[in-house]
DNA sequence: AATATGTATTTGATTGATCAAGTATATATT
DNA sequence: AATATATACTTGATCAATCAAATACATATT
């Protein structure tokens, strides 16, 4: 009498996955280049954004955390260079974040290592299937 | 000058997808059950285990957690009555971790939950496409 | 214009997880 | 048998994230 559904399967297969999906990847990053996951797709969003600027709540949509989670991120990023805030012309009580040229740096070098790293957790799948995944994912979220 | 391989766009999508998808289940397994999804996934361990006993180390493996993380764990799902301490015979450093009736009772109710919250999240996706990504993300860990 | 409601951010308290170190036991080597 | 190495687990310190409350400002309503 087992009420396991092929939709629970999958949503547990998926959690699994993530997590040995994540570490590996938060392994080569945060030894190589120290920062991790969250802090590579701050960046990432930074560097894609307009302007290269973009409002802390924005960010923390983006990267699927807190406001208050972002605030207490930015703090060891801005420490190191990597980002720097500004203030908003149009609303005082936004603050900006905008990525140096030193954080832009790490993260070009970085996506160099996640790159070769996802590179070696899709080993098993070809160029068809990865493509596959990759809508299936996307169609989910419905994006 | 993108630097974005395939690759590295599959693993950033996995991984939004993710924070999507667990705070999804988070949300309604905690609101209605009080467990989390990792506990969750411990009381699943335990009760497709041989005796519904499994020890500590291979249930920290196969959640992808640390021993200590499970040792933290596990202390407040046995003050809840969800699992309860058992010595090995085997070897006396082990402390074997055995799921109650209580526990498989709060397993089996989260589980309709679970597969509710699962087939909503999966809605876009027909049948046919859901097998396709389950074997492909089952393909990717290897199993 | 004054007031109410809503939004962006920060901060204190708490939780969940980690690592490194320590303890106890098991297994392998000599 | 004695010693060394490895394994299972726990504990203290720490980190990352959360929530709820507080602050400051913006927008809508009256």
């Amino acid at each position: 009498m087992n009420k396991e559904s092929k939709y629970a399967a999958v949503a547990k297969s998926l959690w699994i996955n993530n997590a040995f999906i994540s570490k590996k990847i938060e392994n080569s990053l945060g030894s190589i280049h120290g920062i991790g996951l969250t802090e590579y797709m701050v960046l990432h969003n930074l560097v894609n954004a307009p302007n290269k600027v973009l409002r802390r709540i924005d960010l923390a949509d983006s990267v699927g955390r807190t406001a208050s989670g972002v605030t207490r991120m930015l703090i060891p990023m801005e420490k190191l260079g990597l980002i720097c805030k500004e203030a908003s012309p149009r609303d005082a009580r936004a603050s900006l974040v905008k990525i140096t040229t030193v954080g832009e740096e790490i993260f070009n070098d970085a996506s160099l290592t996640l790159n070769q790293t996802s590179e070696q957790l899709l080993d098993r799948l070809d160029k068809e299937q990865i493509d596959t995944f990759f809508n299936l994912l996307n169609l989910i979220r419905g994006v």
